[in-house]
RNA sequence: GCCGGAGUGGCGGAAUUGGCAGACGCGCCGGAUUCAAAAUCCGGUGAGGGCAACCUCAUGUGGGUUCGAGUCCCACCUCCGGUACCA
């Protein structure tokens, strides 16, 4: 008896598409080209989870449809593989990360090929590949040897570096420096995220609540010489580029905020002594807004210029270059201390909590450059160093930040904003009682009374920079890229340091010499972290530490690449993945580029799209590629969840407690509203039913009991494992099941019965075709070789119609419900003929390809199914000689009527009028208005 | 707080973009087949009322626009995800 059976047509199939290179793509597209790309996986040692699939599964589909519409598909797979885990995994063990690293690749790579996706295996890569990293080290080099020219808004190369003539008198080493001031790739002191548990720094994204994102160790802030990359000079570039993208708008409105774009303008408020004053405002009023402000000026930025007549106090961030300078004898140690301690903690940490704001006066005054009057300058640490100039003017009266602070400090609240007339609190705004942020006219203002707030910013910025006071600025959150890490699972920086017989570095670096790339990674005794923030690297032997080049003796970069950094370029590789000479061949670059198809989850919408989209840029600049975006349109699937769960609560003694009464105490147990402790219990679906919106207890109505499907975790034991479902019910199944459960968008959770529907589907396609009953494999007799009747032939370019275009909008879920509809149809017929099988398992194959290889080899098919190309539906089969509409009456279906679907409105109305139905129905009414849709409904209002 | 997304049967979800709400699947009920069960096949299945033909109500809540609203507008509620003093 020949049943479907997964567990064995599923594996012979995939080893006669390897055997035979089914889905390998020629090196150029022949014709229409189409590349469409998964977000490649970082490979855990969990394996690959049940929301894997899902993107794959969806990239798959349209991958092989492509195919078959005649366009040549490029859709690889890789491996994202540098990483934190594999080194937790060596410090335990001792054993290298190359070699837990390379299992858990076979393991995904056994996984992914089990379940039948068409990738060409031969272009696979893995970042930790030298033939990989010797490419990612020499994408950091064009970026060390790449400065940013604002006026062209363009990466150009360090040599072409305009060289002022004061620096280049200095001589060589000064111009040295000054290029490594200009260089995309740099080295800075940077405030970094020190984890000791972890040793090593983080980024900021990797932080969360003053945590390590993994493991969940405290976090320090220190200073620490660090690679960056000057992602901050694309800031404009980055944000004008997502206009022309295809992507979510979720997602591009995240990386706008994300790179955080602000105008406003620079001020500078006198710091000096008074008798300083006159000369200072003169030589501005000569000079202009000089670049610098120099030591007699404390410079702000402000996106409000226009309340700057109610700037009453002025804040420094604790890391300001001038809080020494500013801060008077008598409150030196007050500052320093409230310093001290600010520096202790994480930018997470000053504002989590209780969210109150501190600060310490310096002792020092500035002068309002608009009032002339002195105003009191304070450090605070609700004011960022990183962010615009470090320091801000203080308004009160119309910033929530300013006035909370002046509440606490007693400091003066001057409002110089009207709100509008109708404005809720204007009063107690006006009375400066009230913070008012938004938008109106000018008070308090001098000469720039009654104007509104969007003249007077110009107006006031206009008078500034007439006076050298200020200019309109723009500023960014974005920060530059923290790039290095002190670890030892990553690329290591192709840079040297010289150093000096001593073996004391000189300050000066250079690049590795490209044909000297890649450089690998040292041999270890071990892996452990020294607890220091220094690099594992440092622990090398000498000859991997020191390099001799030209007669000068140099130290290797111990620092290694962030996990980012082999993310930012994989896509490109895939297009040449086995060129020796060059990162990729620009004539095969120009016929792939971009990504037409970028599949992924949305928790990478900011870094790595932002981070890819960065370095892109930069290599377009170069001239190394020749779009200036990578990925033109993305999609992001949807979580998938656990299985529902219902949770019902017990008291101590066991009674039931609604869930309507159980809350969380102090400490965060579950008690009930009388304050009893309660514990959750998992429920059974057939002892609840619904009651209005909630659940309740069969027995007892009053209990209402929780219904929800988690995130899938280890801890919550809800983790659906892709192999168990591919053993019990087949890889088709599973693939079928994931596009089937929703929109590919939609966050869904998982449901095994609905595996089982699918799996239902699939037998009853076989059942169609296959004869179950003799015991060899042959077609069922009712397949039989004659034309289809005229019902069948509407079902088959109807299905045709519809798969082809659900599946070009990435509807799958609805795609499928076409194709059960179509097989329920032929399932019932006894004569099926065998044109429409054929056809019916071609619109299958992309969703379903292994049953699809098999009963096409029934079907008579003698090459794969993927080399058949898409059935065509034809207009004239779908035409129906007649159609059923409604007839309303008053918005309510009271009748129909049978008409063929041409029929002309007025033709419609008389055959509405005239129905009987319709006739007795308004028997003696009034009719007011007459409503005919060609082809949709007619609708009566009668009176 | 702010930003995004979503609320439709017992459940997952459809609905040509303003035109027959609930396609398709799961579950449930009934029937056929069977010694019996599984499997399979056929039929039914939003709620309430009626012997019936039918009637009434129904897409989170309340209003509005329209001949007609799940879909558009206004106000609100709930859930999920993201985010955190960026001047």
């Amino acid at each position: 008896m020949p049943r479907y059976n997964p567990s064995e047509i599923e594996p012979s199939w995939q080893a006669r598409w390897e055997a035979e290179k089914t889905f390998a793509t020629p090196d150029l597209p022949a014709g229409k080209k189409r590349y469409v790309l998964d977000m490649f996986p970082y490979p855990s040692g969990d394996g690959l989870h049940v929301g894997h699939p899902e993107g794959y599964t969806a990239t798959d589909i349209v991958s092989r449809f492509a195919r078959m519409r005649g366009e040549t598909v490029l859709h690889p797979m890789g491996f994202d593989a540098f990483g934190l885990p594999a080194e937790e995994h060596a410090i335990k063990t001792g054993e290298h990360p190359r070699v837990q690293t390379q299992r858990n690749i076979d393991n995904f790579t056994r996984q992914l090929k089990m379940l039948g996706f068409s990738y060409d295996w031969d272009r696979v890569i893995s970042t930790t590949d030298e033939d990989y990293f010797r490419w990612t080290q020499w994408i950091f080099l064009v970026l060390y040897d790449t400065w940013f020219d604002r006026d062209q808004q363009k990466g150009r190369a360090i040599n072409e570096l305009p060289i002022p003539d004061s620096v280049a008198a200095q001589g060589e080493d000064a111009i040295g420096r000054y290029r490594d001031d200009h260089r995309l790739a740099y080295q800075a002191d940077a405030l970094v995220n020190w984890c000791p548990e972890l040793g090593t720094v983080l980024a900021n994204e990797e932080v969360q609540d003053g945590k390590s994102e993994r493991g969940g160790y405290p976090v320090k802030r220190i200073p620490l010489r660090q690679w960056m990359l000057r992602i901050t000079d694309y800031a404009e570039r980055l944000l004008e580029g997502l206009d022309d993208l295809e992507w979510p708008v979720g997602i591009k409105k995240l990386q706008q905020d994300w790179i955080g774009r602000s105008t406003g303008a620079e001020v500078d408020f006198f710091i000096g002594d008074d008798q300083a004053l006159d000369a200072w405002i003169k030589s501005r009023a000569a000079n202009g807004f000089p670049a610098e402000p120099g030591d007699l000026a404390l410079r702000v930025y402000t996106t409000r210029p226009d309340t700057l007549f109610g700037a009453t106090y002025m804040v420094v961030a604790p890391e300001h270059p001038l809080v020494a300078a500013l801060t008077s004898d008598e409150q030196r140690s007050a500052v320093e201390a409230y310093c001290e301690k600010a520096s202790f903690k994480s930018d997470r940490e000053r504002t989590d909590g209780e969210r109150g704001k501190s600060g310490v006066f310096t002792g020092s005054n500035a002068v309002n450059p608009v009032t002339g009057q002195r105003i009191p300058i304070w450090v605070a640490d609700y004011v960022l160093a990183g962010y615009g100039t470090g320091a801000i003017m203080a308004v009160p009266a119309h910033d929530e930040r300013d006035f909370e602070f002046a509440l606490q400090y007693s400091l003066k609240v001057v409002p110089v904003v009207d709100p509008p007339v109708d404005h809720k609190h204007r009063e107690e705004i006006l009375a400066g009682k009230i913070c008012f942020a938004a938008k109106g006219a000018a008070i308090n203002s001098a000469g720039f009374d009654g104007q509104q707030t969007e003249d007077v910013k110009l107006a006031i910025t206009a008078r500034l920079t007439e006076d050298g006071m200020g200019c309109a600025a723009v500023n960014y959150k974005l920060r530059d890229w923290l790039f290095s890490r002190q670890r030892f699972w990553g690329e290591p920086f192709p840079i040297l340091h010289e150093v000096d017989a001593q073996g004391e570095a000189t300050g000066a670096k250079r690049a590795v010499p490209v044909e000297d790339l890649p450089v690998r990674l040292p041999d270890l005794e071990d892996f452990k972290p020294h607890g220091r923030p220094e690099p594992p690297l440092a622990k090398a032997d000498d000859d991997w530490l020191y390099v001799h080049l030209d007669g000068k003796r140099y130290r290797r970069e111990t620092n290694t690449m962030p996990q980012w950094a082999g993310s930012c370029w994989y896509y490109l590789r895939y297009i040449d993945p086995k060129n020796q000479s060059q990162l990729i061949d620009p004539e095969k670059e120009k016929e792939w580029m971009p990504v037409d198809l970028y599949v992924g989850g949305a928790e990478h919408a900011v870094l790595h799209l932002l981070y890819s989209r960065f370095w892109h840029k930069v290599l377009f600049d170069r001239g190394h590629v020749s779009v200036p975006e990578p990925f033109n349109r993305l999609v992001n699937q949807g979580m998938i969840l656990g299985e529902v769960e219902y949770t019902g609560y017990l008291d101590e003694q066991d009674q039931p407690v609604s869930a309507a009464e159980v809350g969380r105490d102090d400490e965060g147990n579950r008690i009930a509203a009388d304050g009893r402790s309660v514990r959750a219990v998992a429920m059974q679906e057939s002892d609840l039913e619904k009651q209005g919106e909630t659940f309740v207890l069969k027995s007892d109505p009053a209990i209402r009991v929780e219904s929800r499907a988690f995130k899938m975790s280890k801890s919550r034991g809800n983790v659906v494992n892709p192999d168990d479902i591919v053993e019990q019910y087949g890889a088709d199944s599973l693939r079928l099941y994931e596009m089937f459960m929703g929109p590919l968008e939609a966050t869904k959770p998982w449901a095994m019965t609905g595996v089982g529907g699918v799996r239902n589907f699939l037998d009853r396609v076989w059942r169609m075709i296959v004869d179950d009953k003799s015991d060899a494999l042959q077609l069922a007799s009712a397949v039989v070789d004659q034309d289809c009747d005229e019902e069948q032939l509407r079902t088959l370019h109807q299905t045709i119609k519809r798969v082809t275009e659900d599946t070009e909008a990435m509807s799958f879920n609805t795609a499928i419900a076409r194709m059960m509809e179509f097989t329920n149809h032929f399932t019932r017929s006894k004569k099926r003929p065998i044109s429409a099988m054929r056809s019916f398992v071609v619109l299958l194959s992309p969703y379903a390809p292994h049953i699809s290889e098999e009963l096409w080899q029934l079907l008579g098919g003698t090459t794969s199914i993927s080399n058949q190309s898409w059935p065509q539906w034809d207009e004239a089969a779908l035409v129906e000689s007649s159609i059923e509409v409604p007839v309303q009456i008053n918005g309510k279906v009271k009748a129909k009527i049978s008409i063929s679907p041409d029929t002309d409105r007025d033709t419609m109305m008389d055959l509405a009028l005239n129905d009987e139905r319709v006739r007795s129905l308004i028997e003696g009414k009034q009719i007011i208005k007459q409503i005919a849709v060609p082809g949709r409904l007619v609708n009566l209002v009668v009176k």
